[in-house]
DNA sequence: CGTCGGGTTGAATGCCCTCAATACCCGTGG
DNA sequence: CCACGGGTATTGAGGGCATTCAACCCGACG
């Protein structure tokens, strides 16, 4: 299953076929024309925009993640997309589904709210990113990972990243220098352990109070 | 005339009678149940969340621009929303509209555009405020001002700011103090001329050139 | 065993914040 | 008309956090 949400076995069939993309695929240029979501069924990828030869990272999306929602206003990629690591796809395209929209209420529900999802999230990031120190962006950040693995089912204090440190400074605006430091000094305070890649959280509340996710 | 895009005659019915409220009133308190959009007819409104007793500002909504979008998934306001100045707004019922969309595809499209637009325009913001200095920021707040503005008609190098330093500051995520610092500063580069509320862009390519705005 | 890319650690600079004082705007009342 | 007061905005000095620049570490891979 590719979509988050049980639908109608009629969506089934919109789905295009899995598809795998092995790690480094750019899956989307940005600009191109758009024409369908991607939704991740396995792996990860990050969505960017290049601004003078300088990649600046919009988002990364793990499973049961859809892709694409930015586009229908433009009816373009607004950015480029790229696989993080070997990833599984499945592909909704955009005229199906607004097919499917006007004929079935469950669905238009649906979309609508994934859609108001979002932008409540980006509403969220955007006063996590715009108020929020350096310490309390990347905690906010691991701990965002965390609560989404969780609702998808994968309830870990274990997370594996997909992403490099580099991407990860490059989405929160800080340098790699800085969350490389910040990493150890919540090593050193026992709120994670930190092996590459590999972060187990050790302390989910104090992680939680340093992200002061207040709300 | 409310909404952004003309529509059909129904639509015009929905909306309900423009309302007028004065100054610092609270249309809305967090938390409280969604029923209806707003959309501004003239006047600006100011979208925050209360974290801990501290106000934190989400979004400014000038004439044209419809606050709630990010209500849908929660069935709830997610943000307070206060009046800056007097202010005169149309209310859409969210029922409403959902019956519109369901039996019109004009709308619908209209609605899906908006909100796609919407999260085009957050994830422009994050970049925005993730990657950019203190000047960039308050440029690129100042250069949207004046696109939004005249995106609606109102082409003009004289800007009334409706909010007060305070709640710029609070938005961007800088001190009042920056800003002002850099609103002089800007004037002595002659980007801009400062007096009060009222600004005027003198060099509107400087200004973007300063916001960093290379996409 | 050497190289290369990604990651970590260290020292110095700079940007923005904090704290504090002063200036300005504007409505009110003398 | 001017004086006054309160809130808002500006300006100045000092400090802290993140960046910059640089060196070093480490695991993967030939």
């Amino acid at each position: 299953m590719c979509i988050p949400m049980s639908l109608n076995n009629r969506t089934n069939t919109l789905l295009e076929r899995k598809k795998s993309f092995t790690k480094d695929t750019v899956l989307v240029d940005e600009g191109s024309a758009f024409k369908k979501f991607f939704i991740i069924h396995s792996g990860a990828v990050k969505t960017y925009v290049t601004v003078n030869g300088i990649e600046q990272i919009n988002g990364f999306y793990l499973p049961g993640d859809i892709v694409g929602f930015d586009s229908i206003a433009t009816q373009k990629y607004n950015n480029s997309i790229k696989t993080l690591t070997n990833t599984i796809t499945c592909e909704l395209k955009y005229d199906e589904l607004m097919e499917l929209v006007a004929s079935d209420a469950k669905v238009r529900d649906m979309i609508f709210k994934l859609m108001s999802q979002d932008i409540l999230n980006y509403q969220k990031l955007i006063l996590s990113y715009s108020q929020k120190k350096a310490e309390e962006k990347l905690a906010a950040f691991i701990y965002a990972l965390y609560t989404r693995y969780s609702e998808r089912g994968h309830v870990s204090l274990n997370i594996k990243l997909s992403m490099s440190r580099s991407d990860i400074a490059n989405y929160l605006g800080l340098t790699i220098e800085t969350v490389s430091r910040i990493l150890t000094r919540m090593q050193e305070l026992d709120v994670l352990s930190v092996r590459g890649k590999y972060i187990s959280i050790k302390n989910l509340l104090a992680l939680y109070k340093l992200a002061a996710e207040n709300n």
